[in-house]
DNA sequence: TATGCTTATGACAACGATGTCTGAAACCAG
DNA sequence: CTGGTTTCAGACATCGTTGTCATAAGCATA
C-alpha cells in the first residue's frame, strides 16, 4: 500500500503489455472485450490510479483545467467553482481554482506561468478577468482553448456563456415602475465589471420607455460590496425628495441599503422598496428578503465547462435565462 | 512562443548542462555565483517555467497540496481557501481545492485517488472532513503529511490548528448573562461538526457557573444554515415564557433568528438579544449587525499551510485566539 | 494460394525534469 | 611539487505514462 500501483503492475497482473493497459485507460479502439475485462479487473484489484504527471508529460492532455477569477463576492465564486467542478468531475478532469488580481501588472505572467507549469488543457475565465487584455493576449499567444463567463467585450473572440444583463435590469426597473415608482435610485456596480454598465443601461432604457427622466442625482457609483451600497444609500436617502425605490446592481449593495434604511427607521417596503441583483444566498438571509434577479450562476459555470470540453475549433455562445424573483423588499408605492 | 521553453533550451542558452539549470532551479549548493547568474538570465529571457508534471515525475516533490472540505458556508470556505492559497503562493506551491461529501461512502476512494493521481505533497483537511475516519485511514495508509483545521477528535494524531470553541461559547454566554439575561436560548450546530457539541458545552458551562439551570426546552438542534436557525427561532419564540436572548452557533443561523424576529415584530435588541458565532461577512450585512465571536478563519488556514510546509516528523498544535465582537444585536435585558 | 485490409497487441522511444555517479578544477597543507 | 579535500559541472539512468511503428492474426477478395 505504501507504493502506488503503476501501469506496469497492472500489465503484469493482467498478463498484457503496458501499452494495452494504456489503451484500456484511454478507451481506445482495438482492444478485445476479453482483454479489456482482464485489465479492468486488474486495475480494480490494485486500486490503480494513473499518474497525472506521467500522463501529461507523455501525452497531449493533462486532464486538468484552470478556473481564473477575481471576484470578491464569496457567494458568486462559490457557485462558479461549484458549477465548473461538477462538470469537471463528470469528465474525470481536475480543476485548479486560481484567484487573480486584474489590477496587478503581473497578472499575465502569472497566468502564463500557470499554463506553462501545469500544462492545463483549457481555461475558464470569470468576470472581470474575462476583459483583461493582458490575460487574453497571453492565452491567445499560447493557443490554449478557453471559455469566458459573462464577458463584456470582444464577444466574438471566444466561446462564452452569459445572461442578458441589459434586459434583466430593464425587467427589474419596469417591475418597479409598474408598482407605481417614479423616483427610482440606482446603484452602479464595480467599474471593473462590464456588467455594471450594462445594468445601468437597462435601468436607463426602462425609464426612457416609461417616459421618466433619467436623473443623474439618482444614480450612484458603487463597487459591488456592502459598504459602497450603504454609502450610496446614505446619499440617496438624504436627497431633498428621496426616491421611493432603490435598485442596487447586486445583492451585497442592496443589503447595505437595507441596513441604512433600518438605521434611519425607514420601513422597507412600505416606505422604500429595495431591489437587488444576482439572487445569491444573501438575498434570502436579510430582512426583508430581497426582490432580485436570479442569475443562473452555477449553470453558467457548468455550461462554460461543457463548452470547453466540446471545443473543436468553432466558438459557441450560450445565453442563459435570468428570472425576476419577487420577495418582500418591494411593494406598491404608498398613497 | 508556441512551444514552451524547457530546461534544455535554458541550458543551451546559458552554455551549461541541464543538470546545472536544475541545480539553480532548486537552489542547490555547489553552483558558482557567476554560473547561477548566467542561468537566471537565460531563464528570464526565455520566460521559462518548469513543468510541474516532469518535476513531480522525476523528483520526490510535486509542488502541489490539496485542500479538502465539505462545508456549506461560502463565507467560511472562501476564507479557508484564501488563507491556504496565500501561504502556498509564498511557497511556490499550487493548491488543489477539493470539495467532498463526508456522508458519501466513496469519500475515502476519492481522496485516495486524488493523492495517487496528483502525487500531492501534503493535505489540509477542514472540518468536518477532519473527523471522517475513512479519510484519516486513507491518508495514514499512504503516509502522506497532513494538517487539520479545527479537528474534533484524535487531537494528538496530527498537526492541527484550532480555536477554543468551548471557551468562546462560554465567553459569549457569560457576556449575555452579564447583560442581565437569564433565559438564554441556544441553537446547536450541525451534528457532523464536533465544534457544535463544544459550543453547546461552553454554553452549559457558563450557565452552570452563574447558577442558572440548563433547560432543555431552550436548546434547539440546528444545521448551521439559515433555515434551521429560523426554524429554531420559531420554536423558541413560541414558548410560554420566551427567552430574552438567543445564542446561535453560527452567523447564518443567527440571521435566521433575526428574520423570524422581524416577521413577528419583535425588536432586536430591545426585546430580544441575538448572538452569532464566526464573524463571517454576513454578521455585518444583516440588521442589526451581529454580536458574534470572531473566529480567525483565514489565519487558521494560513497557519495550517505553514505547519504543513514545516512538518519534519514532529506534530505541532497551534491554538489561535478568538475575540468577542460586540455589535448592535445584543443589549441589556429590559426592565 | 497469394494479396490486402482490418483488428489486436507489443517493443521502444519520448516527454522534461531530478537523482546518482563520476570526473575535473581549484584550493590547501605538507 | 605532490596528494587530498572541497567545489563545481556534466553524463546518464529514471520516473510512469503516451505516441509511433512494427507485426501477427483473422478474414474477405482476387
Amino acid at each position: 500500500m505504501t507504493a502506488r500501483a503503476t501501469i506496469k503492475d497492472v500489465s503484469r497482473l493482467a498478463g498484457v503489455s503496458i501499452k494495452t493497459v494504456s489503451r484500456v485507460l484511454n478507451k481506445e479502439k482495438y482492444v478485445r472485450d476479453a482483454t479489456r475485462a482482464k485489465v479492468d479487473a486488474a486495475m480494480a484489484e490494485l486500486a490503480f490510479s494513473p499518474s497525472l504527471a506521467a500522463r501529461s508529460l507523455a501525452g497531449s492532455r493533462s486532464f486538468q483545467i484552470a478556473l481564473i477569477y477575481d471576484n470578491h463576492s464569496p457567494y458568486y465564486i462559490h457557485q462558479i467553482q461549484d458549477g465548473v467542478w461538477a462538470r469537471c468531475r463528470e469528465e474525470g478532469v481536475r480543476m485548479l481554482a486560481q484567484p487573480a488580481d486584474v489590477a496587478a501588472p503581473t497578472i499575465a505572467a502569472e497566468v502564463g506561468g500557470l499554463i506553462d507549469e501545469t500544462h492545463v488543457d483549457g481555461i475558464i475565465l470569470s468576470s472581470p478577468v474575462t476583459d483583461c487584455a493582458a490575460v487574453l493576449d497571453a492565452l491567445v499567444a499560447r493557443r490554449i482553448p478557453f471559455v469566458r463567463i459573462s464577458p463584456g467585450t470582444n464577444h466574438a473572440m471566444t466561446s462564452s456563456v452569459f445572461m442578458d444583463d441589459v434586459q434583466a435590469a430593464d425587467d427589474m426597473t419596469t417591475h418597479l415602475i409598474n408598482h407605481g415608482h417614479r423616483r427610482i435610485g440606482f446603484i452602479i456596480g464595480h467599474p471593473n465589471h462590464m456588467a455594471s454598465e450594462q445594468r445601468r443601461y437597462g435601468y436607463a432604457k426602462a425609464l426612457d420607455r416609461a417616459g421618466i427622466a433619467y436623473e443623474p442625482e439618482l444614480v450612484c457609483p458603487g463597487a459591488f460590496d456592502f459598504t459602497s451600497g450603504a454609502a450610496a444609500a446614505e446619499h440617496l436617502l438624504s436627497l431633498r425628495t428621496r426616491p421611493s425605490a432603490i435598485f442596487a446592481s447586486n445583492d451585497d449593495m442592496a443589503a447595505g441599503v437595507l441596513s441604512v434604511a433600518h438605521q434611519r427607521a425607514i420601513d422597507v417596503p412600505s416606505e422604500l422598496s429595495v431591489a437587488g441583483f444576482d439572487d445569491t444566498d444573501l438575498a434570502s438571509l436579510v430582512w426583508p428578503p430581497l426582490t432580485t434577479i436570479r442569475q443562473p450562476t452555477r449553470d453558467l459555470a457548468y455550461t462554460a465547462a461543457s463548452l470547453l470540453f466540446s471545443i473543436e475549433g468553432g466558438t459557441e455562445h450560450r445565453r442563459l435565462q435570468h428570472m425576476l424573483i419577487e420577495r418582500q423588499s418591494t411593494a406598491r408605492v404608498r398613497g
